[in-house]
DNA sequence: TGTACATCAGTGAACGCGCGTTCACTGATGTAC
DNA sequence: TGTACATCAGTGAACGCGCGTTCACTGATGTAC
């Protein structure tokens, strides 16, 4: 094969980002392997040099990837709540089926941990889109903007990442909803 | 060499989970391999297995051991400052002495995301420790015990996760004293 | 008290396995003539 | 329009490496006699 349209090699670029995003999201760095995530995209481990220089390079693209999707999550509940869209957007991501959807949930909690102890290239994208996406959540905060955003996550990923620890779903569910009361935006 | 006195690998034993449990909190459980456990603990990767049946054995001791590490932490906290030991504790684990020092820090930050993807045995030696941990800042409240003690490292949890992955001292550190105002005890 | 034996914590080579990366090759297609 | 060639995304075998685990062995010491 080789030749395609302009635009072809563009396109299978963005599948594997796409698969090891949500590989990532789910399983961490550590579950995402070079051969597996090309089978995932259809093709054979030897190409992937073709698309990024390492490993590294990719997981860089993914961590990216999910940020800028967490950003359009963000702007989805502006659109569709308005003014009311923070309010919307913190019972969701307190949510039990937030905690229990781990593999479309924020990457926050998700990779915060892995990040800190990634390649330098990784964490640089992690801190990149971590600071977009508060951005983002600060738009919708008239009085404190990035900053509020910013805390308020610090508050929403420590509680979610611990609902998510404790098996017995009352207890953890208990703890998902008094933070939902508590958050006062 | 071998019959050595009746606690000998007991101390072995003890010595190969102190190990364990340090190398886990800066680094995850993927910084732990055998062979280098053993070595930091003076022996040969071969005697591992007359301690531990397998690698997560060990990575379910080391994560007991630093709950335990922890509740020590806050028992600490409590007859230093009695009343206060609360509010000092929480000044403590926002501060950035606390975010800089990931070996000797609080266990939840750094391997939450771990522990929810690792084998059954250590997940449940998370969730253990977890709640042993909250149990006993539980002590220090008055009113909420064991659930407000959860609630209140869901927040600081998260807060000290992001601290640690932004990269610029001021804002990160404007990130803790933010929280560690609005944190009302 | 002295000697032979049993014990077992620790040794170190070897195993099978999966990983990230390299590389010579393929072959369908765009391009030059 | 038809033919020969260059391109390059993708193939698949091979590499070196580190890992968790196994296992036959060692040898200093406690115990039995």
């Amino acid at each position: 094969m080789a030749r395609y349209s302009t635009d072809h090699k563009e396109k299978t670029r963005a599948a594997i980002v796409d698969a090891a995003a949500e590989r990532i999201r789910s399983g961490g760095f550590d579950a995402l392997g070079v051969a597996s995530i090309m089978a995932e995209a259809g093709l054979t481990h030897g190409g992937f040099y073709a698309h990024f220089p390492s490993r590294d390079a990719l997981l860089a693209a993914a961590v990216t990837r999910l940020f800028d999707k967490a950003c359009e999550t963000v702007g989805r509940f502006e659109e569709k709540y308005g003014e009311a869209g923070l309010e919307k957007y913190v019972d969701f991501y307190l949510s039990p089926r937030h905690r229990d959807d781990r593999e479309h949930g924020c990457p926050i909690p998700a990779l915060s941990g892995d990040a800190q102890r990634a390649a330098p290239q990784v964490k640089a994208a992690f801190e990149v889109g971590l600071d977009k996406l508060a951005e983002r959540l600060g738009q919708m905060i008239p009085k404190g903007g990035k900053k509020a955003a910013l805390a308020l996550f610090g508050e929403m990923v420590g509680v979610l990442s611990l609902s998510r620890t404790i098996g017995d779903a009352k207890q953890s569910g208990e703890l998902l909803a008094a933070k939902r009361k508590a958050i006062v935006v």
